[in-house]
DNA sequence: ATTTAATACCTAAGACTTGGAGGTATATAG
DNA sequence: CTATATACCTCCAAGTCTTAGGTATTAAAT
């Protein structure tokens, strides 16, 4: 299909959400991102767990974000945490987006949030 | 990159802004619609042609929009139009895109807890 | 007791979109 | 006569996402 439907996300927006809610939460694990954004949501936008994972990673791997894992209740849980350049990129491409669903409302007349 | 620059666009945007456009306007061409959204956006947003025409031809080709051709000053214009099925499926992708980006402002918007 | 649901992590394959680079061609302005 | 604007097109590489699969523990339900 071409657009995206009510679960699928528009490619670039995950990784800025998490580092949005990171901004936010100082630590979070996968698992918690995925049920904080359903929340949010209401249960309309749903983060696979295949787009998720391979996310956190390659921001680990850009150097924005640092992990931490505890064992909790017998379950492991990776925390990951923003870095200091972490926070500056986090503040840059948040705005970014914002920048570009603006104009993107400009070409749909939408009414513009954020 | 991870981040969608100034001038990128998001997977799944394109088509839906095709569609918007062309629900006010009856038909347009190629060419017409990257200067269009060049002027809505103050030409902070650029539709490349890569990935305007693949997306215009596919478009055509699931039978949303149809296609007239015509010499204007010597040159061939391809003018797109929204078929019948094409405004009904507008509508619904639209309304989809904007569904997806009120939920995408639940959590980007996120106030500080805790 | 045993199965299911929830928690919690992960990867691989394939589909899909997009940007960039390249190509063709005409009209107009300098 | 050359550059710019107009107007169309295709291919390749890069990147993101969905789907589907996997492992493992705990808690709840049967």
């Amino acid at each position: 299909m071409n657009a995206p439907n009510n679960s699928s996300l528009l490619k670039g927006s995950l990784s800025v959400m998490i580092l949005r809610l990171l901004e936010d939460r100082e630590k979070m694990y996968g698992y918690e991102i995925t049920q904080k954004v359903k929340d949010l949501t209401a249960g309309e936008m749903t983060i696979t767990e295949g787009a998720l994972y391979p996310a956190l990673h390659k921001l680990e791997a850009e150097g924005l974000l640092t992990t931490e894992t505890q064992i909790v209740d017998g379950r492991a849980r990776k925390y990951y945490s923003l870095t200091k350049t972490g926070h500056t990129e986090a503040a840059g491409r948040i705005a970014e987006l914002a920048s570009f669903l603006e104009n993107l409302n400009l070409v749909l007349k939408l009414k513009p949030s954020i």
